[in-house]
DNA sequence: AAAGTGACTGACA
DNA sequence: GTGTCAGCCACTT
């Protein structure tokens, strides 16, 4: 039985942990390394490497940095469209306004 | 095998 | 407030 890679092997907690998120909240790349006890360059990976059809179905854009700060290099302005279409405040420095009280914690 | 890269973070200047 | 640096660790070339 070959290792999987941690990769394959946190991704399904990662997708589940990104799905969990409420509309209108965000979390940050830490809180769920954080939860799943791994680097939070591993939670980046994955979600930079999913597939198109993952992209469209989970809610991606909810995941943000340290701080409310977007990092995203390939999609941030995408991500920014989306979340102000969920209400939420996004400044002009590609920041989460809102990120105090919209902040969720993963279980 | 070795060096480079990255959707991160926290500490420090 | 912004800019750099070091730590981080799996993947790519």
């Amino acid at each position: 039985m070959a290792k999987p890679t941690i990769f394959a092997r946190i991704k399904p907690d990662v997708l589940a942990a990104v799905d969990a998120i409420p509309p209108g909240r965000v979390t940050t790349y830490g809180a769920i390394a954080r939860t799943l006890g791994v680097s939070p360059r591993h939670i980046a990976y994955v979600l930079a490497r999913l597939g198109p059809s993952e992209c469209a179905e989970l809610p991606w854009h909810r995941v943000v940095g340290a701080g409310g700060a977007i990092r995203t290099t390939a999609s941030r302005r995408e991500q920014v469209r989306r979340l102000r279409a969920e209400g939420l405040s996004v400044t002009a420095r590609d920041r989460v306004g809102d990120f105090d009280a919209t902040f969720w914690q993963p279980e």
